[in-house]
DNA sequence: ACCTGAACACCGTTCAAGT
DNA sequence: ACCTGAACACCGTTCAAGT
């Protein structure tokens, strides 16, 4: 296998600071997370970084272990924009479907972060506070034991599954229109017909609009189903 | 963003090969699958698969154009492990439990194979095989229209997201027994009282069973789902 | 306590040169 | 037609040295 054991910044003591520091860790990881949602993980670089900072490339070692320790700090700042909603407020239907439109639309926003989910470990305070509440919502819906659990992780593996290659189409599209990505995928398809019929079913809508209803398409099923289990 | 706008090996014509030519592309693959099952995707560099063909580090660009293509080859390689079931021998929702079961049993088998899902472009015959046979199944169900390509979008999505982390915890395991590992998370969760209770409460399991589990659970509330859909 | 630059061990890729 | 080595422009990280 190719990584470390285990390591994560959130189980190490950090390090004491003086009243006035030079820089500080917030400042390094708002910097990085600028830099991410600017050029894409491929464009984070210490010495780029260092260099917005006014730094030397390797300053940023005194605040942060290695390059991983700075993602996992990048990382958990993208969990802080998810808002969960509270169940008693909504229902756990409608807060299950806002959690879920939520965390698509953050993961859109910060595109970089798809390349991390489920690759970093998620243990920052940020979080830990999303996946708290979202086992709120899945006790206050009925859920017992171990349930719970399963209800949350088969809810952000949706999300995250769906999220994750919508970006890489947007991303890859890049200045190609529609048209031009259409034929491309076409060719591709070009032996096998079901495919094609696919394709060419796809073809009329925006694609936009498109994903969103396959989203939509997957979410309420999936809410179907859990409904189902809660009652049985 | 970060990536280029769109490329792919399946888009080109392949270099016309002599009727003895020193190396194949398919040797190429071959090793550097080998190479990535051995030392995951950090692993793979273009001067070790080199060394390990004996030949020089820059031989394979005669072969390849970039190490991303490489990488198309090798996954679609992946996929060409992937068996989907005839919903003719054993009913839709049957085919789709066996797919994705299958789906997941050989990303297990290729971890480095889950850091590209939904990153690279997925355009090799082997992944048009296994979507071309998708639509299938869930047409033979019953659906219609864009829903055939949504019910896939959503199983993949599902799979896909449950099956990254999984591998994520898997290799970051490393050495560290269960025990270790739970203190390292309820430390982390120790402000938030519903992780705490959902650590404590997975804890007593094997791992590996608690995973199936967790993957079957949502399997099955997905399968209900779309069945309620295909019903209206 | 904090920052620096030089240095090490790597990368992917290009390209002129070889056979 | 195929392969080579040198070279370029990068990486992350360590570490002795500075203030």
């Amino acid at each position: 296998m190719s990584s470390k054991p285990f390591s994560s910044v959130w189980l190490r003591e950090p390090r004491k600071s003086a009243a006035a520091p030079g820089r500080s860790r917030e400042e390094i990881v708002a910097a990085a997370v600028e830099l991410l949602d600017q050029e894409g993980l491929s464009g984070l670089s210490m010495r780029k970084l260092g260099a917005r900072l006014g730094a030397g490339a390797t300053s940023l070692y005194w605040y942060v272990a290695n390059k991983d320790e700075l993602l996992e700090l990048a990382y958990d700042q993208v969990w802080g924009e998810i808002i969960v909603p509270d169940p008693d407020d909504v229902g756990w239907r409608d807060a299950v479907s806002a959690l879920a439109y939520g965390m698509r639309a953050t993961i859109l926003r910060h595109p970089w972060s798809a390349d991390l989910i489920g690759r970093l470990p998620a243990l920052g305070p940020n979080s830990m506070r999303v996946g708290d509440r979202i086992r709120r919502i899945f006790k206050a819906a009925g859920f017992q034991g171990l349930d719970i659990d399963f209800c949350g992780s088969t809810l952000t593996a949706y999300v995250f599954g769906m999220t994750i290659p919508e970006i890489a189409w947007r991303t890859s599209m890049g200045d190609k229109d529609i048209g031009q990505m259409r034929d491309t995928v076409r060719e591709a398809a070009a032996a096998h017909p079901e495919m094609l019929e696919g394709v060419d079913t796809l073809a009329d809508g925006d694609p936009d609009t498109v994903r969103r209803l396959s989203f939509d398409f997957g979410l309420v099923s999936l809410l179907d189903g859990l409904e189902r289990r809660r009652a049985s």
